[in-house]
DNA sequence: TTATAATTGACAGAAATACTCAGGTATGAT
DNA sequence: ATCATACCTGAGTATTTCTGTCAATTATAA
């Protein structure tokens, strides 16, 4: 139950753009210096994270990357089902999948709630509550309970 | 963001054991028919069951397996405790993991958040209730909305 | 026209997954 | 005792997915 590194990466250097981000284009190189990635791994996040609408991108010198939109509407799930394929946690679930779910699949209900918990969790953060926690981090305000982890849309 | 299927597998398994279950020990060739596994790979998660104390063995002619303990007391998170390694979405939070944590990793709140939702989930549901929720779908009340997924231990 | 930087697709090494197989061991019934 | 049953174990393997590189192309500002 991994998530994979891609989208791990895909999440950091997204929140390293906005942070980087001051109104002019972002060059990848510095997200790739910052966050410790090869550049073309990282050319190929950003590609899938342009067809998706998350960022867009200024060609030729002097261009880069920005966020497609403000940073607060931007969500956490959907940067990563830019990258990843899925948030579904079993295969025959997919939509194109094939699960007959005859009456024996009793446990199809089980990975649909568990689908659905992580999606509305990812969902429920976006990449200006993430920046600004980043923000506070940089300052030095090195706080130790510096987040705490919202546990629901609502409680 | 999948599981294992051998997670999915031994969940499975685990309501078939229960409801073969009848007091006498189930052998594994009868849920092995039942879910369409292998039974060599299915000794193996049961190997692995038994060592995590969610089943436990009788050896011998008539032998077999049979819950350790009621089903009501067996979670779902437990099961798949026993056959995947982890539930934690990251690897570098996994327990002997080299999380620095510095001031760069803003996204460590949202893994671990996740995790949480994970385990809080899986956690609430218990193999006596997807038993119950198999009868009903076996029994032909092949009801639609047969089972609300637990949105949470309470809401 | 030239340098810069995004864009694309093919590809490869490594790791994890999903099994199979060939035995071994304990137990109850005959 | 011994035999059949069924648990138990570890090695091994094919397949897939993940992670990342490389080479080449296209678009644009200076």
């Amino acid at each position: 139950m991994r998530l994979s590194t891609k989208a791990q990466y895909a999440v950091r250097a997204m929140v390293s753009l906005n942070l980087l981000h001051d109104g002019q284009p972002v060059n990848l190189r510095d997200i790739a210096k910052r966050e410790d990635l090869s550049l073309p791994y990282l050319e190929q996040l950003f590609v899938m994270l342009r067809r998706n609408e998350i960022v867009k991108s200024i060609r030729g010198p002097g261009g880069g990357y920005m966020p497609a939109r403000p940073a607060a509407d931007i969500r956490v799930d959907e940067i990563i089902d830019s990258v990843e394929e899925t948030l579904v946690p079993v295969a025959c679930m997919e939509k194109g999948g094939k699960c007959l779910c005859s009456e024996q699949c009793v446990t199809r209900s089980v990975w649909q709630g568990l689908g659905e918990r992580i999606r509305d969790f990812l969902a429920s953060i976006t990449l200006e509550e993430l920046s600004r926690e980043a923000r506070k981090k940089l300052e030095g305000f090195s706080g130790e309970e510096s987040l705490t982890v919202r546990k629901g849309k609502e409680e």
